[in-house]
DNA sequence: GAGTAGATCGGCT
DNA sequence: GCCGATCTACTCG
């Protein structure tokens, strides 16, 4: 399958591209390990009017820089201390949108991503929310601004999937956004099992 | 099965 | 010094 190009993720309709990357794959290649899955679950963030995006009101300080770069790179933080949040940089530069993968359905490298996990059966929370999946895929915060057009993460397409089967609704997590939390920026395929169970 | 507390630390005020 | 784009384990039933 064809790698996604960096013009791809220029689209500047960062809506368009977190429901189009739905049933595209998600994969990573590091310290020799290849892993990877079908992306079943995203968030859009478009700053700068959206509060619920750490670049709202184009807010520039170190940690948001990734986002002003042109798209096509890793924007990877920190959350609660503990958990490395893996988003997707869009659109031009200086322009911070951004889209946070949420779910895979595991395809690629499954024993690795059990042990990453310390798992020992493949279960559906296996890759289900945005922590787990990095922990699965062994994205840190050390791949953060990474080109995601080169050999370490890198995404192809895949299935193409009919909006009928798209579930649209509010992002999560993010209720001190006020107005901007209820936005049904949240894309998910409907009836899959390894969709995260948040609500 | 549902509900909740605790973990844990960088970024920002 | 406060708090977060979360996950897990543990409780209770």
């Amino acid at each position: 399958m064809a790698k996604l190009s960096k013009e791809y993720f220029l689209n500047e309709d960062v809506l368009f591209l977190a429901k189009d990357l739905l049933g595209k794959k998600l994969f990573s290649n590091i310290n020799g390990h290849l892993t990877g899955g079908i992306i079943v679950e995203t968030e859009a963030y478009q700053a700068p009017e959206d509060k619920a995006s750490h670049a709202f009101g184009n807010k520039r300080t170190p940690r948001t820089e990734p986002f002003y770069l042109e798209g096509g790179i890793a924007y990877v933080y920190l959350c609660y201390g503990i958990h490395n949040l893996f988003n997707i940089v869009t659109n031009k530069e200086n322009i911070p949108h951004a889209i946070l993968i949420r779910a895979i359905e595991p395809s690629e490298g499954i024993e690795i991503m059990l042990e990453r996990r310390r798992r020992i059966k493949i279960s559906s929370d296996l890759t289900a929310g945005p922590g787990a999946l990095s922990v699965a895929l062994g994205i840190n915060v050390n791949h953060n601004k990474e080109d995601l057009t080169g050999n370490t993460i890198w995404l192809e397409d895949n299935l193409k999937v009919i909006d009928e089967s798209i579930i649209k609704g509010p992002r999560v997590g993010v209720a001190y956004a006020g107005e901007w939390a209820s936005m049904p920026w949240r894309f998910k395929i409907k009836d899959n099992h390894w969709v995260s169970k948040a609500k």
